[in-house]
RNA sequence: CGGGGCGUAGCUCAGUAUGGUUAGAGUACCUGGUUUGGGACCAGGGGGUCGAAGGUUCGAGUCCUUUCGCCCCGACCA
């Protein structure tokens, strides 16, 4: 490609909305244009990076024997309907009519049409286990979209679902499949992380996302600092306390604690490690058939994680409840207890069970219980419901958890059943009796790739691409196109290039020297050749993207100097 | 959906408080000249229904009403 006719309008100054750095280099550097809210349009330069992370993954994906198929993007409302997730997805599916009034949603995942696609095509137990995936636009209409390429409303997406007639050849699918994304992350120069996910109210036995660690991303995960274990935070567990506190001393009895509401006071008050004090946080827990107020129960040193609680009480959504609310229904805030507790569900974090010498509300104003043993409630519902903080144990290996942010590029998902059965969706097994597919879905942001692609890579001058990311790998720029002998040598290296197959452009614009190397490290070339005013002296200089480090080697080493660097 | 901010040239923004020539700057673009190793310089030029609609007024970018769009924080989010 000759920059002088190619398509890359580059600015000098950011769009005025951008905020990350991916969204600002992006449209500086005449890769993305923004259309509307979460709306982008993909320009060559963009374009050219899209297909080449579809490549690697069309390639993984081919290895591990995954077939590519395109299903409609505009999908019959119907389908939504049979599954039961026109109600749940809700606002986000953009639905509309044809002429002939019929409803339709544009796709924001393929579930059902995949589903719909398999049934009754795939009907023994012989044609399993079965790959299908697609990479293509999806919409979903976000509340908020956001960050450029990172949150878009129609992005890219990468996804695919197996078939299975087993839990076993399930997992083992799964397996393949981490392993898969995995290569793929490392072929683009990416540094992430697997880590556990919450598997949600939509069940199945188990999910992992891949994080491209950044400090832009908008997930907190928990990462342990020596073995390979991660979590997103809404899922991380941690090994139990090493180090147990000191237990105060008394036995069971009512304590007078005037306006002692918070945990800080109440264990200041007792003298007392806030481990022994019991925490109980109020919820407002949403369900199909309505909602209901629960009460969390934790030690005083934990934080409730509020995806656990749903997950703990089954509810779809999670909302606070005000302190009005809970008068409204008997309860004193502030003093919260759990024993005698009869009006409202109580749910205990897992840490509580077995405890003794706890200290916890008295359910009426002023006044706290110490020396509470758990055993008591040892009927109640306990599950986990704690936030894992920075510093806990690892639940591996006890080595410390650290937080840091991660992109989520990358979803992995064991299904089971969850689509195949209300969609109807069965094979015959050995013994020749119906039973729905075992799932799995495997999902990989392809856009928010890009974006998180130069979020993970880039410095205050611009893009910096990697190997297989990058739009063009090399860029020949002449310094001075009026000199004669500059532009015969780079069109001669230009072609030189070409036909060894390397992904070369030159740059013949009638620029001068400055601005065309601003472009240059804006737009992140991995490699520049420099034709200059050394060429009298016989020499170019190849200027390395990702250190800015310049080295002049002699003309006539240019190409093979830039074949060795590539390999 | 709640809170906040912003819509003026392709882009980044001034001008709006206190209404009053033909609406400005930088940058980008076009022409000519000079220049050619870090976003050059000189001269000339094109480009605007001031987001939209309605209203007040002799007169509206500026005041009033309505509305649309975009961004940020939060809620939400395979």
């Amino acid at each position: 490609m000759r920059f002088s006719k190619a398509f890359i309008p580059t600015t000098k100054e950011a769009p005025s909305d951008a905020v990350l750095a991916s969204h600002i280099f992006l449209a500086r550097a005449g890769f993305t244009s923004q259309v509307a809210a979460g709306l982008y349009n993909y320009l060559p330069l963009g374009k050219r990076v899209l297909k080449k992370i579809e490549n690697v993954i069309n390639e993984e994906m081919t290895k591990v024997g995954a077939q590519e198929v395109d299903l409609s993007f505009v999908t019959p409302a119907d389908l939504w309907e049979e599954s039961g997730r026109i109600e749940k997805f809700g606002k986000e599916l953009l639905r509309f009519r044809d002429r002939k009034d019929n409803l339709f949603v544009l796709g924001p995942t393929h579930e059902e049409m995949m589903v719909s696609l398999v049934r009754n095509r795939v009907t023994s137990y012989k044609q399993l286990p079965l790959n299908l995936y697609q990479v293509k636009t999806k919409f979903r209409d976000e509340a908020r979209p956001r960050f450029g390429l990172m949150r878009g409303r129609e992005f890219v997406m990468k996804d695919g679902y197996s078939f299975h007639a087993t839990d076993e050849d399930l997992n083992r699918e799964f397996e393949m499949m981490e392993a898969s994304y995995k290569r793929i992350l490392e072929r683009l120069g990416l540094d992430f992380r697997v880590v556990e996910a919450d598997s949600g109210a939509i069940g199945g036995s188990g999910s992992k996302e891949l994080m491209v660690i950044a400090d832009s991303g908008e997930d907190t995960i928990a990462i342990c600092e020596s073995c390979e274990y991660g979590a997103n935070v809404e899922a991380a567990e941690r090994s139990d306390r090493q180090e147990i506190p000191e237990a105060p001393e008394g036995d069971f009895n009512k304590f007078q604690t005037p306006d002692v509401k918070s945990i800080g006071n109440l264990a200041n008050f007792f003298k007392v490690d806030p481990y022994y004090t019991m925490k109980c946080v109020a919820k407002r827990m949403m369900y199909e058939d309505g909602d209901q107020v629960v009460l969390f129960f934790l030690r005083g040193d934990d934080e409730l994680q509020e995806v656990k609680a749903v997950n703990a009480a089954e509810a779809l959504e999670i909302a606070d409840v005000s302190e009005e609310e809970l008068t409204a229904l008997g309860l004193v805030p502030g003093f919260m207890g759990p024993l005698e507790m009869e009006t409202v569900p109580c749910v205990f974090d897992s840490s509580l069970k077995g405890g003794k010498d706890l200290i916890c509300g008295a359910n009426e104003e002023d006044y706290h219980y110490v020396g509470v043993d758990m055993s008591v409630l040892d009927e109640g519902l306990f599950a986990d419901l704690y936030t894992a903080k920075e510093g806990d144990g690892c639940p591996h290996c006890s080595s410390k958890l650290l937080y840091t942010k991660g992109i989520e590029v990358g979803h992995i998902f064991k299904l089971g059943t969850t689509y195949s059965k209300p969609l109807k969706a069965e094979f015959l097994n050995e013994k020749g009796q119906a039973e729905p597919f075992i799932m799995g879905t495997y999902g990989m942001g392809v856009s928010r790739l890009i974006a998180a692609t130069i979020e993970q890579h880039h410095d205050e001058k611009g893009c910096i691409w990697t190997k297989e990311t990058a739009p063009y790998m090399v860029n020949v720029m002449v310094s001075n196109i009026k000199d004669a002998e500059q532009l015969a040598f780079g069109e001669a290296l230009y072609k030189e290039l070409q036909d060894a197959g390397v992904e070369v452009i030159l740059d013949d614009r009638k620029e001068r020297f400055g601005f065309k190397m601003k472009d240059a490290e804006l737009i992140g070339f991995p490699y520049t050749v420099i034709v200059g005013k050394e060429l009298e002296h016989g020499n170019v200089q190849i200027v390395e993207r990702a250190t800015l480090e310049k080295r002049a080697v002699f003309a006539d080493k240019a190409f093979t100097e830039i074949m060795d660097r590539l390999s």
